[in-house]
DNA sequence: GTCTATATAGCGATAGAC
DNA sequence: GTCTATCGCTATATAGAC
């Protein structure tokens, strides 16, 4: 008798290197060029093209353009909504209520790191594009998983500003929101205008400018307003 | 003989109503459809559909699809530039150096004011759009036009803050076009996920807020380098 | 699971009648 | 200046062979 059948494949011929071999390959191909040219204008022949796979096998794996673009963002933001929120529940163990510059970093570091992993690099600036999508339900996709992460955040924002209305939180937020995914998805064309100075591969300097920045404006004291604004802070005309 | 001819139209049954009959109605009905949808997104047939025109009209007046875009941008940044610049000088006649303050609301005031036009209200929606639209040659089409004011804000900004190196004075103003052209292109959003808090329509607010924050983020004194950082300013380490 | 071949539809551009 | 008609191209999606 060979005993050699223990080394045998023995009913396993499983993934040759991958959870699914072409599956993964069109996500990562499908990443890039959504994030380089548009959703819109990255079409699935370029993506099966690019993945060395056929053009049917979109429709095999995703059914649609669609349902790839709805499992990308499952795939990204699986990742970064955790990272969020768990250096969220750190800024508030850290301290009660939490401090701004800490929720900035929060919400601002997990993307920018990710700008330059070799491994799906290419998600922050994806995203960074599809805020700025024409197509509205392209946008609701996203907003639809990122619904959680911007509450917490919203919330934990106006804990630690208590003295600025909740209108007032929310645009800084939108504003926090749009310097980032700008810096993420146009730092290119920063090094456009500058010449050079500003260096897109340079994470480091841009969280750190970031965060100086964002902190700053997030420590202004409220707008006074033109008329009554009395949300529920700040009793004092 | 009939003296009806002193009547009839003479040669000049000139312009009915406008400098061109449908010209501008096909820039007008562009610029809110690009906006909406963006420049990949909005069909020719789609636009002269609005425009009440025919679908030939575009190649007729604007040669392409291009050529439409182009005169739209050098309609819209003609006015816009222009008042940047003028407000822009008011702020160097007021102060010298100018202030942060004056210089965030010379740059941001005239693209929010716009918000609301009867006229012309979907330029800054447009802009917002282009800055981050996948096409590379159309975001050139829009950045030639743009240089000289990205230089000559970028330049006072420096003056405004002697402290602040370069490099950060470069990155501060891109992140404070990122907020603008969020909170303008993407306002609805802010609506939506404030559960109708921050109202869009609002330009005034806007304004306020936007000043509050980008002034007082500029107002912060220049990151700590990690390593030698003496860019132009701070002498001592 | 992967391929070829094709159905169906929309796009920008243009020639030529009026 | 405005229209109709059409060319040539590319898109997504799918049916059916292997």
């Amino acid at each position: 008798m060979t005993r050699d059948d223990s080394t045998a494949p023995a009913a396993s011929d499983v993934a040759a290197d991958a959870p699914t071999d072409t599956r993964e390959a069109l996500l990562d191909a499908a990443q890039g060029l959504f994030a380089e040219r548009g959703i819109g204008g990255a079409s699935l022949r370029a993506i099966t093209g690019a993945a060395g796979a056929n053009l049917a096998a979109v429709s095999y794996h995703f059914g649609s353009k669609e349902g790839l673009v709805r499992a990308l963002f499952a795939r990204g933001l699986r990742d970064l909504n955790d990272e969020r929120l768990q250096r969220l529940q750190a800024c508030e163990a850290a301290h009660r209520p939490p401090e701004v510059e800490c929720l900035v970093r929060a919400f601002a570091d997990p993307m920018v790191r990710r700008l330059h992993n070799e491994k799906g690099g290419d998600f922050p600036r994806l995203v960074s594009r599809v805020l700025w999508e024409s197509d509205e339900e392209t946008r609701r996709l996203l907003f639809d998983e990122f619904r959680p992460v911007v509450e917490r955040f919203s919330d934990a924002f106006a804990r630690a500003r208590p003295g600025v209305p909740k209108r007032e939180v929310f645009w800084r937020f939108h504003f926090l929101v749009g310097s980032l995914a700008y810096a993420v998805g146009q730092g290119q064309t920063a090094a456009h205008f500058s010449a050079g100075l500003c260096d897109t591969t340079d994470a480091s300097t841009l969280i750190e400018y970031l965060t100086t920045f964002l902190t700053t404006g997030w420590s202004a004291p409220p707008t006074a307003a033109t008329e009554a604004e009395t949300d529920d802070a700040e009793k004092s005309p």
